[in-house]
DNA sequence: GGTTTTGTTCATTTTTATTTGAACAAAACG
DNA sequence: CGTTTTGTTCAAATAAAAATGAACAAAACC
């Protein structure tokens, strides 16, 4: 087996469980890992060849790849179909990844989690034994931590960007 | 619907949610959810029948969590099933997702790409075009962030101590 | 304009992950 | 001891996620 398929295999295998980590699809990783060792361009139709999956597959994936700014269209002069190109800068990917599938969840935790101490307050109004006040001081914990996650995102987005 | 049900309700789903982030069942979610609003530890008994779950579920979920350092097991005299209570060390918590479920992981792609870069050593010297070059550059570009992300693991763990 | 090529969408199928519950083991009790 | 309670394990069932491929749309070509 030439050397550039098994260093093709292996950059597949590398990124599917690096898209696995995420929670994204295998078809992800496999296509990427497919583009970044490929000296050029490829169509759709090569993708589909190389790795084996079917044209639904591939064009799901590549249209997220896109969303993620992983993968750039490149026009081919003299050349009908697309063709796509792996794009390695990780920061960009990262924000992208972060803008799409994090923002909306960290939103939508810390209003959950102000109902949450809300509806503490008054239970504790209601009975005013210790382990009700315990239980706010708990919830307004986790307030503290979730604020700390939502403030770690830019610092780590900014240390990826040198 | 009393307060404090609904508020069980809100911290389930909360957890359900935040698991359900990290890759992890669940029922991981709602016990930790259930076990974080409640004021006194729980037996088994009472988790099953609160979250409506099996007692395989609620056996493997328990004994995950506690695996994480995010659930302990409480003696309570007279009692005599084990009771278990949510543990809010979320730096611990973190620390041993990491060791668990992320290290080894991390050293596999380390080692994987490694052997990319031999392997693309090996195709730049069989044929020296431009483009086999810059495969090597890129190869090289991957495994500079996969060291940065390795890095940036520590760094992360360190911040959320204090 | 009609034909062919290319790419997307989505209902169905396949695969993978999670949950269930019954069988089993281990400990507590009398 | 034998019985009952409690907790674990794992094969089977169920649920959830992803892949397939055929039908469709859109653009390129002649």
């Amino acid at each position: 087996m030439p050397k550039s398929e098994i260093l093709e295999r292996e950059s597949v295998e590398y990124f599917v469980s690096l898209v696995q980590l995420f929670g994204l699809p295998k078809s992800i990783g496999q296509i990427y890992g497919l583009l970044f060792v490929s000296k050029a361009p490829l169509a759709m139709d090569d993708i589909m060849s190389r790795l084996g999956i079917s044209k639904g597959s591939a064009s799901q994936g590549l249209s997220l790849l896109k969303s993620l700014g992983a993968v750039t269209s490149i026009e081919i002069p003299g050349e009908r179909r697309d063709h796509y190109e792996a794009d390695l800068n990780v920061s960009r990917i990262v924000n992208h990844f972060v803008e799409n599938r994090l923002q909306d969840r960290l939103d939508h935790a810390e209003t959950r989690i102000k109902s949450m101490v809300k509806l503490a307050r008054g239970i504790e109004k209601d009975s005013d034994s210790d382990s009700e006040t315990n239980l706010l001081h708990r919830i307004q914990a986790l307030q503290k931590w979730q604020k700390r996650g939502k403030n770690l995102i830019p610092l780590i987005l900014r240390w990826l960007k040198r």
